[in-house]
DNA sequence: CTTGATGCAAATGGTTTGCATGTTT
DNA sequence: AAACATGCAAACCATTTGCATCAAG
């Protein structure tokens, strides 16, 4: 479900085309996203792993950069509970369901909230912008 | 739309129900928050609203007591982005639509979101649990 | 060389907790 | 009286910020 054929350079590109600067820090955080798959990280996750390889890549500066990749657009946040807030790759995924059990996540099709957006439109006026929206639930495997 | 008929003594009676004791703290959330209606309050907000009446009940007394009330089933939490957690009264009230714009709420029928939860439990298997599901976006008004 | 990014340490802000005391049952 | 809730001050923890330094364009 993460096969999508991205690859880090594509990213950089991508982030210099928003005029914004490839830093080794950025690299470092769009690589372990990258890596991470569908798995969703929150900056301490991120700082951890990167400082395996760049230890001097301070917290903050993670938590700077995750600010400018989802600025760009590039990566995108999901909350969930009182769990730290978790970034993952923005690349047309669009909705998530996590799992509450195993923490496992499901992404949505772009279009699978239109019903329910073409509903509250109609009934209320209401303009639902679910971009970011994440779906609690029990997944297939912990559903037993 | 907020318009059940539930008083202060119903939810009362609910929390001694529940083996809980209803002390003059709680009765105090309890009132603010039915009286707030559709708004959501933080315990910031609530903690205020209920010091003009009573100036001794502590924040972290709010605090305590919210968790009390939601654990009994009596109110439940909303998020939103960066905002602080709001409340409201748990009354069949099952999902919400929350206008980023100006902050109005619009509470939606128990059943909205039956068609999504079918789509995900079929095509995923995955058992969708969106009772505190909060879906942000632009209310009628807001919108222009 | 100029602008923007980083490291660090310190501040912030919402929320939680330990403990002695007061209140409900 | 026993069990539980409260007030207060202090702790917590994720996140943010000021500032001097460093690196990317």
């Amino acid at each position: 479900m993460s096969a999508t054929g991205i690859t880090l350079e594509d990213l950089v590109a991508e982030l210099r085309d928003r005029g914004q600067r490839a830093t080794t820090a950025r690299r470092a955080v769009l690589a372990e996203i990258l890596a991470a798959g569908d798995t969703h990280l929150s900056a301490e996750d991120l700082a951890r792993r990167i400082q395996r390889q760049h230890p001097a890549i301070h917290l903050s500066t993670v938590y700077r950069t995750l600010d400018a990749l989802t600025e760009a657009g590039l990566i995108a946040v999901a909350r969930f509970r009182d769990q730290p807030v978790t970034y993952h790759l923005a690349v047309d995924v669009h909705h998530h369901a996590l799992c509450t059990n195993c923490g496992a996540t499901i992404n949505l099709p772009p279009g699978a909230l239109d019903p329910l957006r073409r509903r509250l439109r109609r009934d209320h006026g209401f303009r639902a912008d679910p971009r970011h929206l994440t779906i609690p639930g029990v997944c297939e495997r912990c559903a037993r």
